[in-house]
DNA sequence: GATCGCGTGATCAAGCTTGATATCGTTAAC
DNA sequence: GTTAACGATATCAAGCTTGATCACGCGATC
């Protein structure tokens, strides 16, 4: 699934012009992504929860050559799945779909 | 953030009813929500990927009692950060807002 | 505003993920 | 059609996830 995909399902849905709806969808993630980027927890029930941690691990490696390097403090996002996406029945052999 | 601050931030942006944007919010995570359920891979550039994988733990334990319990497979749900979402400085040392 | 129910934290064993780098193919988005 | 984000791949140390239960905070609907 990809962007494109979302707008073509609220224009679907909500009646509303794909101008405004390609806005809209814009506007969730950039807003999804100003909060994460401040440092905000984002809660959306049945969806799931986003989080920001500190990330702090202390030794890396690089493949191509074996060196460590140490891998700086900055901050991860981490997102929770909610209930309804946790309850998911194990996975059929067949593969999923690309996108 | 809740998904109230996301359709003000709709409203404000894009000049739709609230109803409209209410909608459109709702419309947003239910795709996400059906997409993943297929086990579909979601790919929104410049915000993250989420992908489903197959769950295989062992064993896990109840907190209250001690006892342990097998962990059923199924499937799980991984965001992972786009590259925006990478790179952001690390925390400051003030607490980050509840949400 | 009232109500419902989701999300959180505790424990712990086993397995998975993450991050470092760089190249090239694929593909999302404009 | 163009641009750039994303995946895959290598290694390895450190951290995260996953489920069980339950009381309470809080998101979200009506």
């Amino acid at each position: 699934m990809i962007k494109l995909d979302i707008v073509n399902a609220i224009v679907s849905k909500t009646n509303v012009t794909r101008t405004k709806a390609e806005q809209a969808v814009e506007t969730v993630f950039e807003a999804m992504k100003n909060a994460l980027g401040r440092g905000e927890r984002i809660e959306l029930r049945r969806f799931g929860v986003f989080n920001v941690k500190p990330r702090k691990t202390g030794i890396g490696r690089n493949p191509r050559t074996g060196q460590q390097v140490s891998i700086p403090p900055g901050k991860a996002v981490r997102f929770k799945p909610g209930k309804e996406l946790q309850t998911l029945p194990a996975p059929a052999s067949t593969p999923a779909p690309k996108s």
